[in-house]
DNA sequence: TTGATCGGAGATCATTATAGTCTCCGATTA
DNA sequence: TAATCGGAGACTATAATGATCTCCGATCAA
């Protein structure tokens, strides 16, 4: 069903988080703590723990140790795009098995396969798309998802 | 990492198989079972018959019992959306678990989730985008994934 | 009319992915 | 120097997926 995971959620829900406080009024360029944002979200803590980690070491965020520590956004929010987001958590996208298929590797059915260039075209499209919404776009009630002229993009290879 | 099901694939594969003898020049109207897709793609023969029934179940394909039996496409290829196969065997698209929340049903995050709207935009976007190719642009190798005006439809809603 | 060939359907099992938990470590700072 | 933070690994439980097996009913041709 094409679905993300909860931990990938936890992540947009935490990215979210981190921005708008960030960003917001009150406490600009206060840090977050992984306890604050389990409490406030219901998210497991330790679960929440592992995905920030992986946020941290693909350089979403940035760690600060010791007590009064927690997270920061290491780049602004409009420099954070979903598809990042997504792959930080769940490695590269691939809407099919050979998507990233090595060398040497191939499935049982690639003899013969009739879909997997059609299906990259599709994987491309909806990288586009992921790839071309921010998390700025995602605070506030902003419209978004803008898609640079994938038709054109789409047709012309 | 958003990846579509073996089943889907194998679904695909099959269709598009179908699709192309039913257009071909050779044996037009022919029907094909089971065992010859499994055979030329590699697809376990019982699990491809589960896929089929399935597709024969929404209507996708007509089956024909006995000797010299198999399956027919049910309407056009141009009339088949990637998005009507995936949703055959996967059921409804849903990138999130409150995809298709019924009411009563909440998420723990639900109270305080930041990300719901968003995410039920960019599904929309991935369902238009599946639901405006067809079994038909899969076929031969024709340019494909066209979007409807997608910039201009996330914008106003 | 009967038997071989089809699809239809259910139960079952193995494997993998996901979600969540537990424990210990090192860094930081009040 | 002790409490508070993140970093990291092992570990378990559960669900989804992929695959297999068995039996049934429909059909058609010899």
């Amino acid at each position: 069903m094409l679905k993300i995971s909860k931990k990938t959620d936890y992540a947009l829900m935490a990215l979210q988080h981190i921005a708008s406080v960030q960003t917001g009024d009150t406490t600009p360029g206060r840090v977050v703590n992984t306890k604050e944002i389990a409490e406030e979200y219901n998210i497991p803590l330790e679960l929440l723990a592992k995905v920030l980690q992986a946020l941290s070491k693909s350089g979403m965020i940035e760690s600060h140790n010791g007590p009064k520590g927690g997270y920061l956004l290491a780049r602004s929010a409009g420099k954070i795009t979903i598809a990042q987001i997504l792959e930080s958590i769940e490695g590269p996208l691939g809407i099919t098995d050979c998507s990233h298929e090595k060398e040497g590797e191939f499935c049982m059915q690639r003899e013969h396969c009739n879909i997997r260039t059609p299906l990259l075209k599709v994987q491309d499209s909806i990288y586009q798309l992921l790839n071309n919404m921010t998390l700025q776009d995602m605070l506030g009630g902003t419209p978004l998802i803008t898609i640079q002229s994938p038709t054109a993009e789409g047709a012309e290879r």
